[in-house]
DNA sequence: ATTTTATGTCAGCACTGTTGACTTATTTTT
DNA sequence: AAAAATAAGTCAACAGTGCTGACATAAAAT
């Protein structure tokens, strides 16, 4: 099925292109998501957990601000799921050393277990993904997303300007 | 577009690649549903609402069978949203012609005037973001994304071939 | 006539989001 | 030094959306 012809030509965008888009990322996030929220079952967590153990395993020593603005929830609502993940012995917090008023956080072994075990599941399903489409495709891939994403958040992944 | 020539056909994928994917997963999504979500707060309707209005539009005179198919839900977590969109006169439902136990579903006017609503504005950010990426991009993304999804309903989007 | 299927309903529970009100440390500003 | 702002947390109540389990009804299939 001869794919020269790009089916969507830059400014001719039909309908049924779009809701097609829209139809591919509800059923590729439900079913990103859909073995981790298994696992985390195990562990009486849900999605918001993974979440922070995600993402706080990724920022270590980020404080409490910066994960509410990634994640974009009230600090109620992350109070709840930090918390326990901190009673639970998940993920560590010390306060900041210039500001003792922050309470960086970290991930502990057992945190890092979990975030490994769980992020593993979604590593080998976007391998598995990008390996069948290419690495033309991931570039193409990444150009879309990334044009979802609010420009604010979208310098994240500009490449190596420190933040 | 040769696809053949993908630098690295076996691609070299290091855990960063695969976690910037897993990250513009997260945020791609949050975006993508960040503004339907708050459409419908002023009807009093979620996220589960917009996706049956969805489907329903998208499908009319579905059986509540295929919509819980393509849900992955149960059918009274469904019970609870479709209900109210039928109570409120958004959806309406016909008993099937040849089985007489099915009840099929469709929008009514005031239905599919609030699904064009609340779509119009994902398809905007969708064609927003296809725009600026170009439409080889696009087909990245749709490779991508089709690989993220379960073999049974990737099929939902091949070409031509009715279901 | 019996069983299966399509659909719905009631009840209760869990997770995750919200708002609002208030507290405790600490830092910043005045 | 006093006042105000900030980082973080807590309690309470509520809403939306999943789930399981149990049961009901009508129609179709066997």
């Amino acid at each position: 099925m001869a794919e020269v012809k790009s089916p969507v030509n830059l400014l001719f965008l039909r309908d049924d292109d779009l809701r097609q888009g829209i139809e591919l990322l509800f059923f590729a996030y439900r079913d990103f998501t859909a073995k981790a929220d298994e696992t985390l079952l195990q562990y009486g967590f849900g999605r918001a957990h993974h979440r922070v153990i995600y993402f706080v395993g990724r920022n270590p020593g980020m404080t409490v601000s910066e994960l509410l603005d990634i994640l974009k929830i009230t600090k109620q609502s992350l109070s709840r799921v930090l918390g326990q993940l901190v009673r639970q012995g998940f993920i560590v917090q010390r306060p900041g050393s210039t500001d003792r008023r922050q309470r960086l956080l970290s991930l502990t072994d057992r945190g890092a277990e979990l975030e490994r075990k769980l992020t593993e599941e979604q590593r080998a399903l976007v391998a598995k993904a990008y390996r069948s489409a290419g690495a033309e495709a991931v570039e193409g891939f990444r150009k879309v997303l990334l044009g979802l994403i609010n420009e604010t958040d979208r310098e994240r992944f500009t490449p190596r300007t420190q933040r």
